[in-house]
DNA sequence: TCAAATCTTGAATGATTGTTCAAGAATATA
DNA sequence: TATATTCTTGAACAATCATTCAAGATTTGA
């Protein structure tokens, strides 16, 4: 009984995912996420909480929308391999302005993280899943034979990973496609 | 004539530089930079002007003091492809509380870079100095035939200057010595 | 020694911050 | 319909923010 909500959580949460995403945590404003989310103070502390526990769900919203889209195309299809080299033509594919995706977490990582355990602890656990699932890739593609027997992958799956942040911070920079082609290419040379 | 500076500016701006390194911009107050700078705003204003003047200041302090004394190695000593080796290995050397040395260009770029040009430009003038080094290097290495003729070395400088903050962000999260190891151990492999 | 110049200090400024809360609106049950 | 419940609103709150400025301290040149 009461009133019913205005509002749909999962929208306005997305909304809220969307401004921290772009502004980063400090930046982002009670006013900018009124302002986004399009409902009143009240309401986004009776529904989330205050800001800091609004962008923990964020972040966890992140990783389970947007992350786990971005490392679906490691595991369908037929090839291993070539999902892996699919995943990175897609960060080179992303149009500009959505050139970001994945910043989230690595703004996160580099903004709140040293300093906010919580927000390490889910960051954590997204960069985990990332790594896992270029992990299970590449032991799918070891089994099948495309790749060395005698190859490290869990040190692979590392390197991937670690490869896709640093392209996610070369790409916020001026770098341009073509620099951003050259890259991948250097990066997937570790498949042979 | 009049009162002489009782503070030394490049000590101060140093100082400056340390903190919005640990904090990033925005989490900085005027606060912490009087605490840490030991002078009281009034001078820094007189000095440096407002909080964003200062923060660009020490963006190119930090270009000028860490970054060159950081890309040094590539470019002394008699082998380049050894100078890559030493480098990426002072990357995992660095005790954990300087690991994230380099993090004041890479959170810059994630950080404030999008949304502000002036912090973008002096960002990616480091970004282009860092890609310079390695590609010297790679030059050096290839007139001395340490590696192939046929290599691209400007994709390599790229790559290695993407893999750098690659490493700095996965260096920010959990990840251990022996990932880092892991990482580096691939990242060198392009070189063979 | 006096006056002009310049730096230092830290309290005061107004704007913005995150957060709260009382009043009003909408719904469910009795 | 009346009452209890719950959501919505947005003004109000104290705290903190970046910034300013007048008063005091120190130095130089006359």
């Amino acid at each position: 009984m009461g009133r019913h909500f205005e509002f749909n959580r999962d929208e306005t949460l997305s909304k809220a995912m969307s401004v921290f995403w772009q502004k980063g945590y400090k930046a982002t404003s009670m006013k900018d996420l009124v302002d986004e989310m399009g409902i009143q103070p009240g309401s986004i502390y009776n529904t989330f909480g205050d800001k800091h526990s609004l962008f923990i769900e964020s972040i966890k919203h992140y990783g389970e929308v947007v992350t786990s889209n971005t490392i679906k195309v490691l595991n369908d299809g037929e090839s291993p391999v070539e999902n892996i080299r699919k995943f990175f033509q897609e960060m080179i594919d992303r149009p500009s302005d959505k050139q970001c995706i994945g910043c989230l977490v690595v703004n996160t990582v580099v903004e709140l993280a040293p300093h906010d355990e919580q927000a390490a602890e889910v960051v954590n656990t997204i960069l985990k899943n990332i790594k896992k699932a270029f992990y299970d890739c590449l032991l799918k593609a070891q089994v099948l034979g495309q790749i060395s027997g005698e190859s490290n992958i869990k040190a692979l799956a590392s390197y991937f990973a670690s490869s896709t942040h640093g392209l996610l911070v070369t790409g916020k920079s001026a770098a341009g496609r073509q620099q951003m082609k050259d890259i991948v290419g250097v990066i997937l040379s570790a498949l042979k």
